[in-house]
RNA sequence: UCCCCGGUUGUGUAAUGGUAGCACAGCAGACUCUGGAUCUGUUUGUGGGGGUUCGAAUCCUCCCUGGGGAACCA
């Protein structure tokens, strides 16, 4: 039979669901989505889960999706953040063309828009200040038992002014006229509703702040819940995604588009990322950076798309990364590992591999000939022949990895040890003859062994079997680098969960970043421009940090290896 | 208290009244000049009770449980 009476599953995530029913039963022909920061913060990976859907839910469609700021409330934003956010998106390899917007951009409409209700009846000027709204709220009342309760709200006292007497007043809040704080514009819809947003939300403040874009020229900004409908609407959004948290506020959504008579987005919510070991609230990560918890917002440690990029993680690790954790409506704490998983995975077939010692040791081999080197041929990337290969200098005096060495070994463990034979990667296989060790301390300072010249390359012309192979650095040809090695910021799993009476600073991790200023890497290192990923051989994957220079190289590790040998020494521990 | 939304192996996520599947993690093995990679095999799940039905993760109902909301922030 034909393959085309198979019956092939395509999945679809709830909402893809949805909007391909919308387009089926003729709600709406084309797909315009909108990606909406604030611009008071720097992206993070959970940034990078809504653009991943805003962006993808279009792409899927053959539409659209908007880049807007979301910028109505002067006090926090800033233009430094619409310049990393635009960085930041570009970079996990989205692209808004020239639809670029800024809600700042619709204050007239939306001032226009808000005329619009009052003449309708349905938006008033209200005298009340802050304390008082709350009160006529009905909300946060402690009965005789101390139990808090929601009990009907109560009218305002200026809710029934006249339609002229409201655009009068809303024209001299506009105007400067009265004082900030001293009156909102709040729509009019229920007091009694068991929605509290719906109690007549407040529409419009008065602040005197300069706004980074539309500096004095206003002293009255829009809330959000008044102001988002209305630029999804005006820019003809047709899916408004967003998170779970304003699923509350959707009725109110749909009432701003309903009275405005604007075109009808619909809103539609799913659950937001939340990673073990790490926190994503922009609150947080502000605080980590402004009590210099860490070095700043791209610090390698921080979950912000710059520390991902400066920590070595790509962008298709993480667009990959993001596809497999899926849309739903279920809150979800997913583990940091599969993130980790998929930068090795998409590192692996990339990256090329050097060779690199991080706690050197010094090993000599006494049989080599004095003074000689030898170049000596090494495999850029066994994952991919295209990558070619390389020549790396060896001689008798070698650095390898402090812990590649064991004076007595403990079970199962194939390194070097006195007697022992390894392969050096690529060069020959050697015998451990011997060690120096000070008396007092007990430290090893050197490790002796002795070369078979029949092994030049690695191989063994008896085909004798040598378990262990381990990777080395010449030391007179070797380049000095500092490498940085990062855990995780927070030890626990959930660090938002706070210890009683305590911050969520608390739970820092005090190894999140370990220096070794003494590491040693193959002369090749030293030519690779800050941003390259690279694997060091049987550690992990390495990035040279954008603070690198030549002469003093950094590179950061981006994820380690699998490590089995751990699992095997900790089992028989 | 009230209102809204959820609960499928350890973690995510499918199955849309008809065989509970996939990925990661875990475990076991094969292979290997990275104890890497790759490959093979495999353990573990529908929150609970009742109902509808030939048949329920799916529909109804009660309970349990988790999250969110009650800003002149977004």
């Amino acid at each position: 039979m034909s393959e085309s009476t198979e019956k092939t599953a395509v999945y679809l995530d709830f909402i893809r669901e949805a909007v391909a029913k919308d387009i089926a039963e003729g709600r709406t022909r084309e797909v315009r989505t909108r990606f909406p920061p604030e611009p008071n913060g720097w992206l993070h990976i959970g940034h990078a889960k809504a653009i991943y859907v805003d962006f993808g839910v279009a792409e899927s469609f053959a539409g659209r999706c908007n880049l807007r700021f979301d910028d109505t409330n002067p006090e926090k934003e800033d233009s430094s953040y619409v310049d990393a956010i635009k960085r930041d998106v570009r970079w996990l390899g989205y692209d808004w063309e020239d639809r670029e917007y800024y809600a700042s951009d619709y204050y007239e409409k939306l001032y226009e828009l808000a005329r619009l209700l009052i003449r309708k009846g349905l938006a008033y000027v209200d005298d009340l200040d802050e304390e008082q709204i709350k009160e006529y709220r009905g909300t946060n009342v402690p009965d005789k038992n101390n139990i808090t309760y929601t009990p009907p709200g109560r009218n305002s006292p200026y809710r029934d002014r006249g339609v002229e007497e409201n655009l009068d007043l809303f024209a001299r809040m506009r105007a400067g006229q009265y004082p900030d704080g001293s009156r909102t514009l709040r729509a009019k819809i229920d007091m009694a509703h068991p929605n509290l947003l719906m109690r007549d939300p407040v529409m419009y403040r008065i602040r005197r702040e300069p706004h980074y874009r539309t500096g004095t020229i206003w002293c009255i900004y829009p809330m959000y819940d008044f102001q988002h409908p209305l630029s999804d609407a005006i820019e003809g959004i047709t899916h408004s995604l967003c998170s779970l948290e304003y699923e509350i506020h959707r009725p109110l959504y749909d009432w701003f588009i309903e009275h405005c008579e604007v075109f009808p987005s619909r809103q539609i919510e799913f659950a937001r990322l939340n990673l073990t070991h790490t926190v994503l609230s922009k609150r947080w990560l502000i605080r980590l950076v402004q009590e210099k918890k860490v070095s700043g917002w791209d610090d390698p440690r921080m979950p912000t798309l710059a520390g991902l990029r400066r920590r070595g993680y790509t962008p298709e690790a993480i667009r990959d990364f993001l596809g497999r954790i899926g849309i739903a409506k279920t809150d979800s704490m997913v583990d940091i590992q599969l993130l980790e998983h998929c930068l090795r995975e998409d590192l692996n077939k990339r990256a090329a591999r050097y060779m690199a010692v991080l706690r050197p040791l010094e090993l000599v081999i006494d049989n080599w000939p004095e003074g000689r080197v030898e170049m000596l041929e090494a495999v850029n990337n066994p994952e991919d022949p295209h990558h070619g290969k390389r020549l790396i200098p060896f001689s008798g005096k070698l650095w390898i990895e402090r812990e590649d060495f064991q004076e007595v070994p403990p079970p199962k463990y194939f390194r070097l040890f006195p007697g022992n034979q390894v392969r050096l990667r690529y060069a020959y296989i050697v015998t451990c003859t011997g060690f120096d060790k000070d008396p007092a301390t007990g430290e090893i300072l050197r490790v002796h062994c002795s070369y078979d010249p029949e092994t030049r390359g690695g191989d063994a012309p008896d085909n004798r079997k040598v378990k262990g192979t381990i990777h080395w650095v010449s030391a007179d040809q070797a380049c000095s680098l500092e490498a940085r090695l990062y855990e995780h910021l927070f030890e626990s799993e959930r660090p938002m969960d706070i210890p009683e009476g305590g911050s969520f600073l608390d739970n820092l991790s005090d190894k999140s970043l370990e220096r070794l200023r003494g590491a040693k890497g193959e002369p090749a290192l030293a030519a690779l421009e800050p941003g390259t990923s690279v694997q060091f051989e049987r550690l992990g994957y390495f990035c040279v940090d954008t603070d690198s220079k030549p002469g003093a190289l950094i590179f950061n590790r981006s994820v380690s290896l699998r490590d089995s040998w751990a699992k095997i020494a900790k089992k028989s521990m």
